[in-house]
DNA sequence: ATTTGCTCCGATAGTTTTGGTCGGAGACTT
DNA sequence: AAGTCTCCGACCAAAACTATCGGAGCAAAT
């Protein structure tokens, strides 16, 4: 739990990778294909085509399928893809608990009545959506990311 | 993805419970049993003991196998139980992706050389961690929770 | 026009995780 | 000694995740 899926991480990796072919700092604006990517980051060729598909459907990807020259191009600008976006697409809409988007009847959790934790749980829920929602795919446009874990990064605090 | 699981979901639902029954407004401080728990919130009885035993094995909570009259009591204050270790005593070491906490060689993601996502994602990851650490089961305990949804609370700016 | 290389879509296996169950051993109270 | 309780490990079923396959459609190159 708590963990983004392989489907997820392929996304974002592909993602990432498009926007460095289109708007890095050796911009080459052209569509690139599934194997391309899938062969860039060995990723299963067919799993990967799947996730782009998914991700077309939801408009943050444009296909061009143009005979042999056809391929993937990013829908939008990079900072306008967030990765809240990017995870919806792939796994539908999320959220913490099961209870969180119910709108009819209590159809999911059976101890909703006696819960006392949902309220608390939602506040977190939402911060991680903002912070989801505050990173773009140009955020991971850094050329030469360094490899090096950040070992403290300011703790932006959070008031208690 | 990206979600609770049932069980941390009745741990949290336990643990806020035995946290009200000993801090609570009408503290009332005792040991409850399984049994107890569980039924007040509609939890299986079996599944609910072996979430306990998993907390209490991680020092959250205490057992007290004193016969008829036994149960389990928080360990500590409900101030120093961060949601964090709660997740982690019920679901390993939490991480967003594969490779974040890698001792070794790369044992897990095959395509961590060519990775570019690594540290922008680490750093989520470290975010929702610490947001999980600065909330306990202090933080769970408002009796009367209002089951309004908070709708905005403060994006704690992420730098850029 | 035919071939080629690509996207697209649905269906389908294999595997792992999760949710939930069972039964016996040990410890304390009565 | 009997009865309840916790404790612990093993077990099972269902769901989710990962990955694979096969075929249809489309546009450009030949
Ligand atoms: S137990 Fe409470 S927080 Fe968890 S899913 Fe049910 S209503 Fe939501
Ligand atoms: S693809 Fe990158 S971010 Fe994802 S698990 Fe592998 S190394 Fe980590």
């Amino acid at each position: 739990m708590l963990k983004f899926s392989k489907k997820a991480d392929y996304a974002l990796l592909a993602l990432q990778y498009m926007a460095t072919v289109q708007y890095g700092i050796e911009a080459n604006p052209r569509v690139v294909n599934t194997k391309e990517i899938a062969e860039e980051h060995h990723i299963p060729v067919e799993l990967l085509a799947k996730v782009l598909q998914t991700l077309a459907k939801h408009q943050l990807i444009e296909s061009h399928h143009n005979g042999p020259k056809g391929g993937y191009a990013l829908g939008r600008e990079p900072k306008d893809i967030t990765l809240a976006q990017v995870l919806e697409a792939i796994e539908g809409p999320l959220g913490l608990t099961d209870c969180c988007h119910e709108k009819d009847g209590q159809s999911q959790c059976e101890q909703m009545n006696r819960c006392n934790i949902r309220t608390p749980l939602s506040r977190i829920q939402e911060s991680i959506f903002q912070l989801l929602n505050s990173m773009s795919i140009e955020d991971l446009l850094v050329e030469d990311t360094p490899l090096v874990i950040v070992e403290s990064l300011k703790l932006q605090g959070v008031p208690s």
